[in-house]
DNA sequence: ATATAGTGTGTATTTGTTACACTAAGTAGT
DNA sequence: ACTACTTAGTGTAACAAATACACACTATAT
C-alpha cells in the first residue's frame, strides 16, 4: 500500500451526487478542486467523515456547506472501496444521492468553502471527473432511475407547486425516455397523492396549466413507504 | 469519541448476511463470538478490511474463511456508520448479503477461525445479536426481498437442478407470503430462462417432479441485467 | 382576428394478474 | 394386485392494468 500520506490510511469519505432539475434538464452540482490530487478537475462534492459524526450526518454537513440548506432529501446508495481509487492513500467513500429544488434565485449560489467554485452541470454533458467519480455518478443515476419507480422522489426536484407536465418531464429525464401524456396523467393521478390547487401557472405565454402539490399525508396513509410507478 | 482503542479510529469492517435455503427454510449463518465486546453473543460474520484489499475482496475473503468456498454470490447493500455502533471505537461497517446453495453434506461445516462456532439459524428464530447486527440483518432481508423481483437470485440458493416447487418455496419464504402454484409456474416459465431436464427428482416417496436448471446464457441474452417478477 | 404553443381529455386493444379445483403419477403398505 | 397417500401438473374466465392513439380548448402575443 501507499505510504505517501499515512494519515489517509483507512480514511472514510462521503461523496454526494446532488441532483437538480431546471428548465427541463437534469443537472448535478460539481466543484472545481482547489488541491492536489486532481487540482483544477471537476469532482463530486465530498469530504472526510469526522470522528464525531455519523456518515449520514457527514453527508448532511457537506450538503449544508455546499448549499447553505438543511433538510435536503438524500439517501446513501453505495460504498466504493477499491484499494487504489485515491492516489494518495486508502480512502473508502460512501456515496449519497441528494435531490434539490432549484428555484431560480438560489440555484447558482452555493458556498464554496472547499473548492474554487461549484456549478450545476447537465448530466448529459459532464466533463471528465476526478478519481472514480464518473463511476460514482453513473451508479447514482442508476439508483434514482430505479427508485423513482417506487419512491415519490420526483417531487423533491420540483417546487412546492408544479404542473403535471413538469412532473412528467422529471420522469422522462430520469428514466431517459418519452412518456405518453394521457397515460402518464392517468397513472400519476391514480395514486391519489396529488392535490389539485385552485391556482394556475403564471408568466407563460400560453394557456396556463393547473398547479398541483404533493400530499405527503395522503401518501403516508395510502402507501406507507412506497408506491409503484 | 472513545479513546479506549485508538487503533479503532475510523476503522472499516465488513459484515455478511449469508443466506441459505434448506428444507424449505431460509437461514443465515451466525457465529458465536470469541472475544469482547459481546463475547459469547451471536453475531454476523465479519472482520476489518485490510489495507491491501478492496471492500469486495474483503467480503469474499470473509466468506471464504467461513465456508471454504470461493465464488459465493454476494452483493454490497448498505453501509452502517453511526458513531456509537461499536462500543470500543469508531467502526464503520459495509454490509453484504450473500447466497449459498446448502447441499446436505457441506451445510454445517464452516471453518471457525474467528469464532467459537458457526451455525445456520432460521431467520424466523434469531437470537439476540451483537452490535447493531439485527438492524443490519433486517435491512439485508429487505434488500433481497426487493431484488428477488428483478434479479435471478433464487437460483443461487438452490442446487443446480431443482424442481419448480422448490423455486416457489424460495420466493415464498423470501417474500413472506404464499403464492398460487399455477400462476407461479406460468410466470416463472414465461421468462424463458429455465431449462427443463430429462430427469426427475429422486428419493421421494411420491410422484417425482421434473428437474429444471437455470440457463444463465439465455438469461443474459434475453434480459441483460434484470427481469421483472 | 389570428397564429401559436401547450393544456386537457376518452376509448379500444392488448397484456398481465388473479382466483380457482381436479386428474395424473409415483410410492408404500397390505 | 389393490388401496391409500402425497405431490405433480394443468386451463380458463374475470378483472385490472398498460398501451396506443388524435383532437378540441384556452390563454397570450401580435
Amino acid at each position: 500500500m501507499k505510504e505517501v500520506l499515512p494519515t489517509f490510511n483507512s480514511a472514510v469519505s462521503i461523496d454526494c451526487v446532488l441532483f437538480g432539475f431546471d428548465e427541463g434538464e437534469l443537472k448535478i452540482l460539481l466543484i472545481e478542486r482547489n488541491e492536489e490530487p486532481f487540482k483544477d478537475w471537476w469532482a463530486l462534492p465530498g469530504n472526510l467523515v469526522k470522528p464525531d459524526e455519523s456518515v449520514d450526518q457527514s453527508a448532511s454537513r457537506i450538503l449544508h456547506e455546499l448549499t447553505g440548506l438543511s433538510n435536503i432529501y438524500m439517501e446513501q446508495y453505495y460504498t466504493f472501496g477499491e484499494v487504489n481509487r485515491h492516489p494518495q492513500g486508502r480512502v473508502i467513500t460512501v456515496a449519497y444521492y441528494a435531490l434539490l429544488r432549484l428555484s431560480n434565485e438560489k440555484s447558482l449560489k452555493p458556498l464554496t468553502s472547499f473548492a474554487k467554485k461549484a456549478q450545476w452541470i447537465n448530466v448529459q454533458q459532464l466533463p471528465p471527473l476526478a478519481f472514480d467519480h464518473l463511476n460514482i455518478f453513473d451508479k447514482g443515476l442508476e439508483k434514482i432511475k430505479r427508485r423513482i419507480k417506487y419512491l415519490p422522489i420526483a417531487f423533491e426536484l420540483l417546487p412546492e407547486k408544479f404542473t403535471l407536465t413538469q412532473v412528467q418531464h422529471v420522469y422522462e429525464v430520469i428514466l431517459g425516455k418519452k412518456l405518453d401524456k394521457r397515460n402518464f396523467r392517468k397513472k400519476i393521478l391514480s395514486f391519489g397523492v396529488l392535490k389539485e390547487l385552485d391556482e394556475k401557472q403564471k408568466g407563460v405565454s400560453f394557456r396556463a396549466a393547473t398547479l398541483y402539490k404533493f400530499d405527503r399525508r395522503k401518501y403516508a396513509k395510502l402507501y406507507g413507504k412506497e408506491f409503484s410507478f
